[in-house]
RNA sequence: GGAGACGUCGCAUAGUUCGGCCUAGUGCACCACCCUGCUAAGGUGGAGAACCCUUAAUGGGUUCCGUGGGUUCAAAUCCCACCGUCUCCGCCA
């Protein structure tokens, strides 16, 4: 939910992001039209409730004799009511519907347009190079008995895996890794609950335009989380948060589902893009003023991992097309993925300033007293995915894999990941 | 899954019998001030959330007693459904 003050004072800033996210501008007027309607509603039902309020007051304080005459009276003040109150909730919801498709205002130097439009902030690190024939991720999972397609497809279908031995510590490892690190950053590690409610997946934004790429139990009506984004927001819905003692950052460790709706036949080759993957999560809370550094320092996280790593990146600045509509800003990590000639997203982070806890209702105190919205923030520690780049970035010409030095605690001391018999 | 108890503005509670004196009382904690020569005790006042109108500050109104419906002129209070917590029983990787 955008700022409703922002969207009466100043909505030529929201119709201008909307322009540059490619979304509509002419539902900026219609929010504001329904605004007025429902603040005109609102008053036509509280000035007739508090009359109705008065009369119950004479009716019970009359004697008996009169009570049938006045009651007579007062029933059809009460239609009246009911029908005010019923344009007023109508209102509302029409207002809500509005107000709620309009995304994030995005934050200033973010480039309009879409996917291919982002700009690209930096490149660190050298492209590896290969003085033989590199082998895909899949090739190589396969030949040290990493991962497993075919046994994934029988048993769960297309874009499920199995990681089998080295494959499963690796991804165990790359996992605790980042968590040592977010526990060094002062993050609180969650385990999260992948189902979850309604009202938790629309408040995190999950259940708009791209709604198609949730998972849903109908049974039960709960929703398979795509990552632990959407626990980690949820974990403090409805709350009034005291941040004077500075952010409060937690870590979310979960298995997330996505439905990958949308990528028809794209990356159907190996664990790049698949149904079911595991995923560590940042997530702060932070006052609105202190989130533009905040999504800084998250980004600084996840270049230290992937420098630790030994992975050659970029950073990017995500384009206002190809963000979510919690988001303002988003950067993305991508990975140098030798086999692709590609760099592939490995990271993002999001900066979602208030939109996303206004939704969900999570304020603090102001110094006046009064409540406001916090800012949240969002990025991802390490996925599944990275997998993809470790194995192919560091193979050697025998399809054995270097593991990086940083990585070597988290697997037993092991340094060279050989084929199996 | 079955039976029962419970859910009140930070915490703890009163109020639900029998709908209207509830504009939801009280205690603790909290804030300001006063008093007392010391961080104790006491006194006075303040103080919940959301929204609407109004203003320079302000002031006024509406809603909120787990959630959503219903009955009624009027609901914390009566009815229904759902959610959650606890106790017991059953079932189960």
């Amino acid at each position: 939910m955008i700022d409703l003050q922002l969207l009466r004072d100043n909505p030529d800033a929201v119709r201008a992001s909307q322009a540059a996210r490619g979304d509509s501008v002419d539902l900026v007027d219609s929010a504001l039209a329904a605004d007025a309607a429902r603040r005109n509603a609102i008053s036509s039902f509280e000035n007739l409730r508090a009359s109705q309020n008065a009369f119950g007051k004479r009716v019970a304080a009359a004697p008996k004799e009169e009570k049938q005459q006045l009651v007579a009276q007062a029933q059809s003040l009460a239609a009246e009511v009911k029908a005010a109150s019923q344009a007023a909730t109508d209102a509302e919801a029409e207002f809500v519907r509005l107000v709620g498709s309009i995304a994030n205002p995005i934050l200033g130097g973010v480039p309009a347009g879409g996917e291919d439009d982002f700009v690209l902030l930096k490149t660190v690190g050298e492209k590896p190079e290969f003085d033989f024939e590199p082998r895909d991720h899949l090739q190589l999972g396969e030949l040290l008995g990493a991962i497993d397609m075919g046994r994934g497809a029988k048993v769960s279908g297309a874009r499920f895996s199995f990681l089998t031995g080295i494959g499963a510590r690796l991804e165990l490892a790359i996992m605790n890794m980042g968590l040592d690190r977010a526990l060094a950053g002062g993050f609180i590690p969650l385990i999260t609950p992948t189902l979850v409610k309604p009202e938790i997946m629309r408040g995190t934004g999950f259940l708009g335009e791209h709604s198609d790429e949730v998972y849903h139990l109908p049974a039960d009506d709960l929703y398979l989380t795509g990552t632990s984004e959407v626990a980690l927001a949820g974990f403090h819905a409805d709350e009034i948060l005291d941040l004077t003692g500075g952010p409060l950052r937690y870590a979310g460790w979960s298995t997330c589902y996505r439905r990958e709706a949308g990528s028809g036949g794209k990356d159907t080759r190996g664990i790049i893009r698949v149904h079911q993957f595991n995923k560590l999560e940042m997530f702060s809370y932070v006052l609105p003023e202190n989130a533009e550094a905040e999504h800084e320092r998250l980004l600084g996280y996840q270049e230290e991992m992937l420098r630790a790593l030994g992975l050659s990146y970029r950073v990017i600045d995500t384009a206002a097309g190809d963000l979510g509509s919690s988001a303002a800003r988003k950067y993305d990590v991508e990975a140098w993925v030798p086999t692709q000639g590609a760099y592939r997203e490995l990271t993002s982070t999001s900066n979602c300033t208030t939109y996303q806890a206004r939704r969900l209702d999570i304020r603090y105190r102001t110094e006046s007293g009064k409540t406001a919205p916090v800012a949240t923030l969002n990025g991802t520690l390490a996925t599944t995915r990275w997998i993809v780049a470790i194995l192919e970035t560091h193979q050697r010409v025998d399809g054995s894999v270097v593991v990086p030095d940083a990585l070597r605690p988290y697997l037993g001391g092991v340094e060279l990941i050989e084929p199996i018999g």
